[in-house]
DNA sequence: GTCTATATAACGATAGAC
DNA sequence: GTCTATCGTTATATAGAC
């Protein structure tokens, strides 16, 4: 292998990985890793299917890459979650990001959901080694606010699960939700109103009114 | 076709389509409808494949059979919403029943959220039939309550929505939850814990303290 | 790097002996 | 009603010409 190889990608290597991680993405979040096929992936993307598995050895491999992608964007977004802010702030702050996570990228949040339904076969590992460190540091700031009689004590972990699920059901349900609000889809005052009634009900909970 | 079999299925058969059909929503819950394969699926019964085959022709009958079973059940939680009742009462009865749904019926929500986060092919049509008129009968029980002052004006749909998110998420999630919480499955008390921090919520947006 | 053709395995479903 | 053997199809993955 030149070193050329080992600094970057070719440039055609690196446009297709990306038209098969998009379109990849999308096939994902309908049908899951196993009811998944490449030839439907490779079909959504415009490509042969050899070349799909030119780019990516297996399927497996594919839906890996495609995993890591989502949990970086997610990382990204869960940084600013220091103590130095206020409990109030840091949370509406959290809550509008996840919502906006769900508005403009649902598929991500599909995919992550049947993972996790699924039993998390692929995630395990890395809720064991990422999710679990992150949210104890959390745990401890929440701690730190609620000893400073910043808010009232709440148990923090199923208060995240109780965010998390408010804010994705915004993306995984969205088809239940379009039904039921009987709109082709979800407008950007669905996920203003959605962000509100959440921060209300999280504020309500621990006394930060 | 004789008077007997139009009366009642044979005891034999009976008794083997619940066993396919307990089967069925295990497998269906873990892997979706396209993933899912009826050779683990009667694996997992413990009968020969082709036996599946004779008891439901298709696979497709087969998961329909158990998405049928589902619906009912949900639909008898979901009985006593009436008018009679007060909206404090009526709310938290309701959410401490579809939170121990979440526990004693984990797989048959993982099916349904499956189907609605891959685009709810199957369902869509029962979703118009069935879930809207259910949930327009409510929003006019919620209208009376907030014309007679017993609660806050809130989007009622919203707020289904995100009670529906908060109590399934108790079952759909269970795999991360046990993993965040470091436990081998969620005991009683978490159950516990969550329909008190929902009530909490809930009674807090519609100003029912 | 692209694409046709194909190898190998697994799938849903059925035939037919018992 | 049960079960082995197997059909036809489709899946993942690769070989090899270009």
């Amino acid at each position: 292998m030149s070193t050329q190889t080992l600094k970057r990608k070719s440039r055609i290597r690196e446009r297709n990985e990306e038209t098969i991680l998009k379109a990849a993405e999308k096939i994902f979040s309908q049908q899951g890793f196993g009811a998944a096929t490449t030839a439907e992936i490779a079909k959504s993307a415009g490509i042969p299917k050899a070349n799909l598995h030119y780019y990516f050895n297996t399927k497996e491999d594919l839906y890996l890459r495609v995993l890591e992608n989502i949990l970086e964007t997610w990382l990204i977004a869960a940084e600013d979650f220091t103590a130095e802010h206020e409990p109030k702030e840091a949370l509406e702050n959290y809550i509008r990001t996840k919502i906006e996570l769900s508005r403009t990228c649902p598929e991500a949040s599909k995919i992550f959901a049947k993972e996790i339904i699924s039993g998390a076969p692929f995630l395990k590992k890395h809720l064991d080694k990422n999710v679990n460190p992150w949210i104890n540091e959390k745990i401890k700031i929440f701690e730190g606010w609620i000893a400073d009689g910043k808010m009232a004590p709440v148990d923090v972990r199923h208060l995240f699960f109780l965010i998390w699920s408010m804010t994705q059901t915004y993306a995984d349900f969205n088809t239940q939700m379009t039904i039921v609000l009987e709109k082709n889809k979800l407008e950007k005052q669905d996920y203003e109103t959605a962000a509100e009634m959440i921060i209300n009900m999280t504020f309500s909970l621990c006394k930060l009114n």
